[in-house]
DNA sequence: GGCTGAAGTAGACGGCGTCAACATCGAATG
DNA sequence: CATTCGATGTTGACGCCGTCTACTTCAGCC
């Protein structure tokens, strides 16, 4: 179990930088982005406003540390997805099913990896820990000769990724799109629509 | 044009609302929503910091007014790239041209619209100025008797979407979207990848 | 010509991000 | 075992921000 709260009275917490990134987490999902504050997340660690200084040099550090274990968490999530599948179309529908699952089941962290007003702290380079890289080759193994496979990978990316926005936006009823499972179902069948061209 | 700035010494501006709808712009434009102040906007327009309350009843109203603002021009564009074609191919082709250029040519009310940080202010519903209407409208033209017209829009909305995502986020190298037109152009040559099975 | 309501101003309050100075503690060193 | 030192946490301060309230200005209307 994770120490996120400094019950007992030690001095040091211990565990601060992964229990800030975790309540940051929350506070975002109730408050939204705007609403999300380092007082608020020391004090809900237990912490004094200014601790959290000791482990990111910035509030957007923190955001920024959050969209990275967010990439994180989806490259692996693809590369789990795609294991064990050879057919180059199947991966591909793989990592796209799987990348709108884990919009639908982090959208907090989906938001954040994608709300453009992260800056790339200075020393970091912008990283997606390999999950738009893996994607891009999972396309090309798709498109045929006359493709041009980064136009594959756009598309390839675009629609599970819109998919997860509409849904995140509520434009999609929650009849059709209520469950990690109906989402990935939904961006398979888009995927099927779309696979007669590339092929 | 526009007045933005109370250069002259009369008590009222005559054209806040506007002026500062406008100056928002440039200053998300410059330092991101996050950087975006009230305060700010009232100093660039010359007038003082609680005059914009007159105008929008929070924050949160004057970014929602910039969304709203944002659907108006894309819903215009979109229309108007499909004024006098007739074939639903076409139509559709051409709204997500328009989409994708509008996303190139206003990146601000872009993300803005996006950004689902806005909360849809008390008694407002949810607008987009039809615009998302005017796609599904047009994709369950295109979308043969055996294909979900909601999910054709979906597809259809995803590709413009995502392509505008990728190269606001510099994942496009420059050389290949560049300008509106090119990046129209990568949008039409996107849907003819995917136009095979929707025909 | 005075009234009224819309539009703008001035000032205050609490919250926030951030910085600097100080306190605490575990671990390495002798 | 006592000392020291660097990492971690605390306190207090500063200025900016959103927002509220009370006051002022002005244009249009009877």
């Amino acid at each position: 179990m994770t120490r996120r709260k400094k019950t007992d009275d030690t001095y040091h917490h211990g565990d601060l930088r992964d229990a800030l990134l975790e309540v940051a987490a929350e506070v975002v999902a109730e408050r939204g982005l705007q609403g999300l504050s380092i007082r608020e997340c020391a004090r809900r660690v237990g912490v004094s406003h200014a601790a959290p200084y000791r482990h990111f040099a910035d509030k957007n550090a923190l955001v920024y540390a959050l969209a990275q274990q967010g990439f994180e968490w989806l490259a692996a999530a693809g590369r789990a997805a795609m294991h064990g599948l050879d057919d180059p179309r199947d991966r591909l529908d793989a990592y796209g099913a799987a990348y709108a699952r884990f919009a639908f089941e982090h959208p907090v962290h989906h938001r954040i990896m994608f709300a453009s007003e992260i800056e790339v702290p200075e020393g970091a380079e912008k990283s997606d820990a390999g999950a738009f890289d893996l994607l891009v080759e999972a396309a090309a193994a798709v498109a045929g000769p006359d493709q041009d496979p980064e136009l594959a990978a756009v598309a390839a990316w675009a629609l599970p990724h819109g998919l997860a926005m509409l849904v995140l936006d509520g434009r999609i009823p929650t009849e059709k799109a209520g469950t990690g499972d109906q989402v990935e179902a939904l961006a398979r069948r888009l995927f099927a629509m779309w696979r007669g061209p590339l092929g």
